[in-house]
DNA sequence: TCCCATTCTATGGTCCGACCGTACGGGCTC
DNA sequence: GAGCCCGTACGGTCGGACCATAGAATGGGA
């Protein structure tokens, strides 16, 4: 056991627990994949009680930096891990509704990420990235599929394509602000005058940015996602008064 | 074909909890401003222990929306807040020192993020904004400037700009991603052969993007602090592998 | 010998009741 | 009326108890 646990005094004490454990990871004493020691022994350990240590590894756990499993054997206890995606989406969404950031906000932090996603993509993504893409637009292009499937599968395409840049920093991005907007998304698919038809120029788009990737067109495959996501936003803005004044 | 058995886990209480809030914070029903009832009132309201409610109210206190202070009167309590900018800050900063991302990556994030905010604020940066820039540039360019307070001056630079573009989740995302290296600016600046030269050089470009900005030359702001970045970034890639080994 | 069911136990998850520190509000003193 | 003091409503912390989970250890039967 590499780490060391020293005691922690003083001033919201599961704060200074973060520290020290932050610390730790910070300096790389910390890895991905390590285990920390059962909470009725780090807690002693600390100088502090089980409570305050839960709360600042719950504060590890929104972060998505720590996982814990109960029971018994090597999968058992706190362990570190990487998963930023659920912990960024949560938060950029919690933060949307509160109003910490506008629709056109969102709108341009998509143009943005995407613009330089698609153009990542188009030099960088694997054959398998590809694969992947084109059988999520396969199911994107069934018939009678409701805005909710579409919705998902939409996210999961842009997403993709994000994944194909080989940025992971970019992608996970990509992924949370397209999460921020989920719900009015499907809000402004569900009040579509002609969802098939909707759906069907949608999946165009794919169909073509698609292309545009597989041909290596960064820049034209750049052009068309920013059509196309402020397509979809200018549908939006309308719903999100709807939304705000009916609530 | 089997039937396929879809309940797998059973949720832990606190995140039953956080649920509950989160949805009613999606749906509007919970504002910024707004307060909570005491702990002590709501965790029977909700049927949970203390224990179990405080820790999703300590999520949430992670996620930036929600602050908590003890004492009596209207300021105490718990109450919903919009403060994104911390949380995010340290959500990036623990997952690049997990390795999550790559210096590159993060590289890349900036020079996308960074183009898009100057250009933003080339276009609709206000005379506030600018002379916030302005006095921190002063700052920065004051001789015999240690490392330490350069590197938080320049992180303050870059923000600001990013205020300036009026998009706060893009000016947030900047914020956060450039504080997640800042570890690692600080140790290369801190290693820079001829530091009043080097500290001159940077500033020799701030003092050009300030310019550029203020005439609302966006293109040529966004090249010029691509160059900036890119930079910067180079000499820090050596740093990082140092770094790596030393630990 | 091998397999399987049973029991053990280490681990996180939850709950309770108590006490501490803080800061406003109201009452008391001067 | 002004200033001090104490009560009180908060969040913060603590310790202990018990529950749920799941691998490990055990032991009996084929």
């Amino acid at each position: 056991m590499a780490a060391e646990w020293r005691p922690v005094r003083q001033s919201r004490t599961h704060e200074l627990v973060l520290e020290s454990i932050e610390a730790q990871v910070l300096a790389g004493e910390l890895k991905a994949g390590d285990r920390l020691p059962p909470e009725r022994e780090l807690a002693p350990a600390l100088g502090v009680s089980r409570s305050a240590l839960r709360e600042a590894l719950r504060v590890l756990e929104t972060i998505g930096v720590l996982v814990a499993h109960a029971g018994r054997g090597a999968d058992a206890g706190a362990r570190i891990v990487r998963h930023p995606d659920d912990a960024l989406g949560r938060l950029l969404r919690l933060h949307f509704a509160l109003g910490s950031y506008s629709l056109e906000n969102v709108l341009e932090a998509r143009v943005t990420l995407e613009r330089s996603s698609f153009e990542a993509a188009a030099r960088s993504a694997t054959d398998k990235d590809l694969a992947e893409a084109e059988e999520i637009l396969t199911r994107l292009r069934e018939p009678g599929l409701a805005a909710a499937e579409f919705n998902d599968l939409d996210t999961r395409f842009h997403v993709q394509v994000a994944r194909g840049s080989g940025n992971d920093l970019t992608s996970t991005l990509t992924a949370a602000v397209r999460e921020s907007v989920r719900p009015l998304i499907l809000r402004a698919l569900e009040a579509a005058d002609d969802w098939p038809a909707t759906a069907a120029a949608l999946n165009d788009d794919h169909t073509e940015l698609l292309r545009l990737v597989r041909a290596g067109e960064g820049a034209a495959a750049a052009d068309l996602v920013e059509r196309h996501i402020r397509g979809i936003h200018g549908t939006l803005v309308d719903e999100a008064a709807a939304g705000d004044g009916a609530a």
